[in-house]
DNA sequence: CCCTTCTGCGTATGTCATACGCTGATGCGT
DNA sequence: ACGCATCAGCGTATGACATACGCAGAAGGG
């Protein structure tokens, strides 16, 4: 009944370090730590989908049940799965401006999610409430510090440039889990992508489709981010013309 | 057997309309149609999660089993549901510029996926393709026809613009979920939010999350939609300074 | 030394997606 | 007119899974 607690969900409490060992009953055999990081473990080998209640317990040598003393609910477990993955952020590169840690916070976070696709097929159910969560915020927001915008304007621009390199993340890996479902490398399946797009897509009815399938960007696969880094440039761009106005009246 | 559909998934035929009646055995008590239809009903009104085979069939008053005649798996049926929620674009907007264009198309995507907020719930698992997307990425690129812009650059300025309003569509979602699930408000929920924030992030390891918690831009709640508003500006700025620059050189 | 507290976990339940194969309807070719 | 190939609807069965409930034994405090 600290006073840290009152209200705070368990799991919170124990992700941020807030619980005391109780003093009685028996020593655990388990821990959050070790339940979390079999699960991270089961995501990393066989995919999100093999992560089951029963398999996390098996690859601790213990009962299913068992991981219900640390967990409530297994999308708890993946919460906490989410946030051990993720990891302490790197460090913000100093001197460099706030473009230059902005860009490197996003390249750090697509490297991150590129590394452990199955991190970006957990759904969001809430706002960024972990420790590794708020230590990656932190990270963004801190590239910012110093500049002319507003508390506000700083969240929302790094809500979009962690969306933009999530969306380009999923984008991704659904293009190698299509690849390696159908036996064929990643730019057969662009290809083949292409292919049916121009099939179905009637140009007379998508005109604007046609154009781009007849362009061929479908076929020729570019660097691989370079759509990436063009929509973060853009953005950042956008709120370089922003800052700019606002340091000179 | 005829050349439109080789290689083609059945769905994806039944979806573009390619599929001809089959001649022989009896005429059929279902559609595909009526099917997705009875699964965007049940998705509407009781959430994605309510979104079972047994249920959809029961809606329609037949057997579970009798749906996999016309779906071979529920991520099809689901891919459907989602093409038959998102519909037909609106029109664009004539003459506006591509800037109009764009924004209107981001209003109206975001419009849909907060009026069917079980769409955004839908995972991904593969690029667009249904009849619909496809719709609605024409209407995308169309916004951007004339412009100095090259084909992969359009199809990733709309896929920047799509991925800003489907993480505010998420974000706005999950709030007002976590907001129903309390009993509160959506104005409480984020107010709890960020007492949470301020009672778990200490400002001497998180500075940055500090200053924001502290600014108290997370207790008052802005209108409805500035930050998506900022987020989207910001981007069309940055690719309006891209699009000026190719035009005068 | 007993009583409270807590861990590990066996068992049971209910929900789901989905494979398999039967029954009967339909209409084509003869 | 008839038989047969084809196809719709669906009953039954299977196998995952999440998770509620409650018991047995461990540990420490009084």
């Amino acid at each position: 009944m600290s006073e840290h607690e009152d209200g705070i969900p368990p799991v919170l409490a124990a992700a941020w370090g807030l619980r005391e060992r109780p003093v009685k009953g028996p020593r655990p055999g388990l821990t959050l730590e070790r339940i979390v990081a079999a699960g991270v473990k089961v995501a990393a080998t066989d995919g999100l989908g093999a992560v089951s209640m029963g398999r996390v317990a098996r690859e601790l040598g213990a009962a299913t049940m068992s991981l219900y003393r640390y967990v409530t609910t297994k999308d708890e477990l993946l919460e906490l799965m989410v946030d051990a993955a993720i990891g302490q952020p790197p460090p913000v590169p100093p001197g460099g401006g706030w473009r230059a840690g902005l860009t490197s916070f996003a390249r750090a976070y697509l490297d991150l999610l590129r590394r452990q696709s199955w991190v970006i097929r957990v759904p969001f159910n809430s706002p960024p409430i972990m420790p590794n969560q708020i230590a990656w915020m932190n990270y963004g927001l801190a590239t910012m510090g110093g500049t002319a915008l507003r508390q506000d304007e700083r969240l929302f621009a790094i809500m979009i440039v962690s969306g933009i390199v999530r969306n380009w993340a999923l984008l991704a890996a659904d293009i190698n889990a299509a690849a390696q479902a159908g036996g064929v490398t990643t730019e057969q399946a662009m290809f083949g992508y292409g292919r049916l797009l121009k099939r179905l897509a009637d140009p007379a009815r998508f005109p604007a489709v046609g154009e781009l399938v007849a362009s061929g960007v479908l076929e020729t696969p570019e660097g691989p981010d370079d759509d990436f880094e063009f929509g973060l440039a853009r953005f950042l761009d956008g709120l370089e013309a922003l800052i700019r106005n606002r340091e000179t009246p």
